[in-house]
DNA sequence: TGCCTCAGTCGCCGT
DNA sequence: ACGGCGATTGAGGCA
């Protein structure tokens, strides 16, 4: 159900918040979420409840609250303007191409993409500093942590690389080698550069997605198949 | 104005994306925003398209362009059920009170409150290691950065803190001293905790939002000014 | 404008 | 349920 509406709005709960009278968008969502949009600007909603909220009807408005979470949404509505229900309301996929898991997808089909040599060892591998995008070994049989970021490679992605390595030097299984890491994405943080020039075994690859062999030619999107 | 409709869905752009036939509201913000809602679940919506977007009618339906982001939404409306244009719309203010730029005022007001004796140097302290949040001298005139997260500490916070330290142990100005570092937030994950245990210059101090002298007072929601 | 960080982040997938 | 992390993240602030 939507009701297009002048009204004021106030949430208690992680914050308080309190909106002022405004002409907006109340959508109560089948699986009990709330979305409440201005008409202003912005793509993000005013406020908002999530799933499993209970709706009430109250003196002049409506209030949503969701008891586990202790969240409450009231919704004083001054006008309305109009009320919409569709009933049995069709719900289409959404497929979306292009998206890290893609890219991590195509690099591990083609690692040497990255560097000439590398082969693939295994994808998420596990690791108590946490799970490295690709593990591979280099050309010279050092284990090498790749992690990939679709938009740009941050500061912290740079420590957490370094966390891997200092787990891998650890390792009984990898003593006598030299752990590398390298950092792929489409761009490289100011001061990610900056924290990998004095990392030896360390480096940035840049590679856009779009430059992958494979990039959204197998799409369900393509035109011509 | 928004509509009420059976569409399906196109966005080009950072990635690829198609949303099968579905009843949905789609709102086109008075700056161009764009935000396409399914009425099934979830408070995030389906496709939108950000700011200073252009709208154009397509056969079937329309099409938003934003040319400096190159991004393209099409919306193939099969079934028009409502549309409300609200002319001059109302548009009050959202004030909201709790997020963590007050929790760091707050507690930037009386540093004590985490430690006796602590003296506050500066705020959001920039560092090649990124901003402390609050820099600090204690009670013997140690540096001590604190960290402060609204809702947990991760371990990804503890290791940030690290970073800090292990800046400020380099820094000449600190030579005699012993930096330390403190964790600020409501709660602890276990993890971060583990990570804490064995550093003994860092610490971690359960402060919630609702114990800081002045928390939601001078709200514009009290009851009692 | 770019860069950086927070968000009532949300949502997914894993243990 | 907790944890870790990506997102077409969006939005704000500061250099």
């Amino acid at each position: 159900m939507t009701i297009h509406c002048r009204a004021m709005a106030r949430y208690t709960g992680r914050i308080d918040a309190e909106l002022g009278l405004s002409d907006v968008v109340l959508i109560i969502k089948d699986d009990g979420a709330v979305v409440l949009h201005s008409m202003q600007a912005g793509v993000n909603p005013r406020n908002w409840m999530p799933s499993a909220t209970e709706m009430d009807v109250i003196p002049g408005g409506l209030r949503f609250h969701h008891a586990k979470r202790g969240e409450t949404l009231e919704v004083f509505i001054e006008q309305e303007y109009a009320r919409i229900e569709t009933e049995p309301s069709l719900a289409g996929d959404l497929v979306k191409l292009g998206a890290e898991r893609e890219f991590g997808d195509l690099l591990a089909a083609d690692v040497e993409r990255i560097e000439k040599g590398m082969s693939l060892i295994s994808r998420e591998y596990r690791t108590p500093a946490g799970p490295v995008d690709l593990f591979c070994h280099d050309r010279q049989g050092n284990p090498t942590c790749i992690e990939l970021k679709r938009v740009r490679v941050t500061l912290d992605a740079v420590w957490q690389c370094k966390r891997y390595l200092f787990h891998l030097q650890q390792m009984e299984e990898w003593q006598g080698t030299t752990p590398r890491g390298i950092l792929v994405a489409p761009s490289l943080q100011k001061t990610a550069g900056s924290a990998l020039v004095d990392e030896p075994h360390m480096s940035f690859v840049r590679i856009r997605y779009e430059d992958l062999e494979g990039a959204r030619t197998r799409s369900a999107l393509a035109k011509d198949p």
